[in-house]
DNA sequence: TCTAATTAGTTCGTATTGCTAACTGTTAGT
DNA sequence: ACTAACAGTTAGCAATACGAACTAATTAGA
């Protein structure tokens, strides 16, 4: 009967506690590592081809620039990014990853190929190839409506269960 | 390029920004009710069978008790719920819908309809069965593998656009 | 029956994130 | 030179999740 009542919420109902459920799999696989946010922000500055300015890195995520400001201010304390000034426009500042962020990389590409291995269980390479296409549909489809703006958070529990 | 740095980010992160715009949609689609949030509280109570507990209600989302207290709070003062004791089990409190709110349902199901049908727009029948099949797998499949608990929230912006 | 454990719900404090607004410093355009 | 635009910062507000401690009521067990 959940399911039956489940089918009449709103499709970003399910979305979200999808979502909920995707993260809480990763941090609870990522709980060894000093890092236990902010996974995305590293992942983008690795594998962009040219240096990322916080702008840059904002627009990839739809993250806000205050967010921003704050998740660098964290990943600086932490010791896994540094900030260089451009010196070409010294209004911009590069987000580099430091070397111990870079040592982490290999364990954070394996624990999310895990996970979504994982999660994707039972769905043929057909059916998951199919699944990424029509959530990309389903994300142009919104992106040429008229929205709100909408606040949206991830953070771990502070409890260690 | 953005596509090509976005497929090695957690699939989670692609439901997250996706789940965002859908609720944006869907709060801009309903800004000229009296309502903001929690339409899907009112909807289990309106689909339930039975009378529905704070927390089934919380059981049925996945929220936890103590945002369910401030979220019902909310609707009361709102006027969209009413809290009556159960004098079966007087620790339980049967949230019901005010006539109010019970007016306002089928404007809210057109609208979640409406945007849903944006959302899934370009899809085959076949293709949006196949998306909410595979949703449901891998929902299934994260529930048992173990996890954190993660946050997640979502708040419409103060500011209208 | 009496006590202990459990349950539904509340309250308080803490942490995180998104937003607005106002701000600094820098660059670009006229 | 002056103005507008831009990157980033800071401060403050609102919303939500969580843990912990709490009340009141119910259930289970000795």
């Amino acid at each position: 009967m959940a399911e039956n009542i489940c089918s009449f919420l709103p499709f970003g109902r399910s979305l979200a506690i999808l979502t909920k459920s995707y993260f809480g799999a990763l941090a609870k696989r990522l709980e060894h590592l000093e890092i236990e946010r902010y996974y995305s922000i590293l992942i983008i500055i690795h594998k962009s081809e040219t240096v990322c300015t916080q702008h840059y890195i904002g627009e990839q995520l739809k993250i806000d620039k205050v967010s921003m400001v704050r998740m660098i201010d964290y990943l600086i304390k932490k010791g896994f990014v540094k900030k260089i000034q451009n010196p070409n426009d010294r209004r911009e500042y590069f987000i580099e990853l430091t070397a111990k962020a870079t040592q982490l990389m290999p364990e954070l590409y394996a624990a999310i190929d895990e996970v979504n291995k994982a999660a994707l269980k039972g769905l043929t390479k057909e059916q998951q190839k199919m699944l990424y296409e029509n959530i990309a549909t389903i994300q142009s489809n919104l992106d040429s409506l008229p929205s709100e703006k909408i606040f949206i958070n991830y953070k771990t529990s502070n409890k260690k269960i």
